[in-house]
DNA sequence: GTTCTAGAAC
DNA sequence: GTTCTAGAAC
């Protein structure tokens, strides 16, 4: 399959997708990263033509977008090719595009759900490969001016059987009519609790990666590594602690889907190793509604911040997906030890070589020192 | 879950 | 003085 991506020239952003024939509205948004009061929350519209493989920008916004060096002017037009870099606004925030794959179609229906999760995942601007990598975006709602985007992420995902259920999900809503109405009140008019996010961002295609009639895979609004995913049941289960074994089959479907997803990630560059990912659950999580943690273990992420981020990924605090289907699977329930709370609060350890460290600060400088 | 910030640690 | 954490508030 053809995908098209806006790349950031200065690593800001993940790559952004850029469907064929679809307008996608950029500038100082989420998408970008871009927080600049020179730049337009609506800078440029950017419009891919995957049969001239080249892309229409249009200057929006009133402060300069330029290609090269040629300024496009207030509602001025110019086309971006492969090679070519644009500056959004004021010669700063460099993007280029990238074509990347011949069309093919999905072999299987199995592989075409994996498709749709590959078609999410770009390789960053290293990436020699021209394969996916890394995921687009990270919003749990569209951002100013994005709402092409969400659609055009939406065109993106094939699902299984070839219906695009991202518009006629059978188990709950239409995505995003769903999420205008429910959010961000309640069924009774109250403010939603933080805790209870999880739901409206299963309905919101923008964040979606995959999904079939059990599950969706979303990216979590907060990445604590470079590859951060929660796979999400339809079928409400409260959280780990609930689990019995007729649950067993879902979870096996949840523990596939993940990892089936995370062997489509591809290296950073040519001469480092695929991420290794770890599948599983908090055992107390904060959030409702059961939901498995994928995390590629680089734990490279400017959101991962706190000791209890840390904690809540390297010690027992976190169950690994198998663990947890093996303690349903033998003892019909999954039993969280007492004083697992407290596992918070160990010190830092890195969780590759056990050296414990004092600072969150010092530690990501010393995981550094692993190439992850 | 995050953000904010007082005060501890350096 | 600055950096960093932990707990309150949301």
């Amino acid at each position: 399959m053809q995908t098209c991506w806006l790349v950031s020239g200065d690593s800001r952003h993940e790559p952004i997708a850029l469907p064929d024939g679809t307008t996608v509205v950029v500038g100082r948004c989420r998408l970008t990263r871009i927080k600049d009061t020179r730049c337009s929350r609506q800078q440029i519209s950017v419009q891919a033509m995957y049969s001239k493989r080249v892309v229409l920008i249009k200057q929006l916004g009133v402060n300069p977008t330029s290609i090269e060096t040629v300024e496009l002017g207030h509602h001025g037009e110019a086309e971006l090719r492969p090679g070519q870099t644009l500056h959004v606004v004021n010669a700063s925030y460099p993007m280029h595009v990238e074509f990347r794959g011949p069309a093919s179609p999905p072999p299987s229906t199995l592989a075409s759900a994996s498709a749709s999760a590959s078609a999410l995942a770009p390789a960053p601007t290293t990436s020699p490969s021209g394969r996916p990598s890394h995921l687009p975006k990270r919003a749990w709602h569209s951002p100013s001016g994005s709402d092409s985007q969400a659609g055009s992420i939406r065109k993106f995902l094939k699902f299984v059987g070839g219906k695009d259920r991202a518009k006629d999900n059978s188990p709950s809503v239409s995505p995003t009519k769903g999420n205008a109405q429910k959010s961000p009140t309640g069924q009774r008019g109250q403010p939603a609790h933080w805790s209870q996010s999880l739901r409206d961002a299963m309905d919101d295609p923008s964040v979606q990666i995959f999904r079939d009639d059990q599950v969706v895979v979303i990216l979590d609004k907060f990445p604590k590594a470079r590859h951060h995913w929660l796979v999400l049941p339809w079928r409400f289960v409260a959280n780990v602690g609930v689990l019995r074994a007729d649950h067993l089959p879902l979870l096996r479907h949840m523990h596939d889907v993940a990892e089936r997803l995370s062997r489509q990630v591809q290296p950073l560059g040519a001469a480092t190793a695929p991420p290794t990912f770890r599948l599983g659950y908090h055992a107390i999580p904060s959030m409702s509604r059961i939901h498995m943690h994928v995390i590629s273990q680089d734990f490279d992420s400017p959101r991962l911040k706190t000791k209890k981020h840390w904690n809540s990924f390297t010690t027992g605090y976190f169950i690994d997906s198998e663990v947890v289907m093996r303690m349903v699977e033998e003892d019909g329930r999954v039993v969280i030890p007492e004083d697992t709370a407290e596992l918070l609060k160990k010190p830092l350890q890195c969780h590759m070589c056990h050296r414990e460290i004092s600072t969150i600060p010092k530690l990501k400088e010393h995981l550094g020192t692993h190439k992850l």
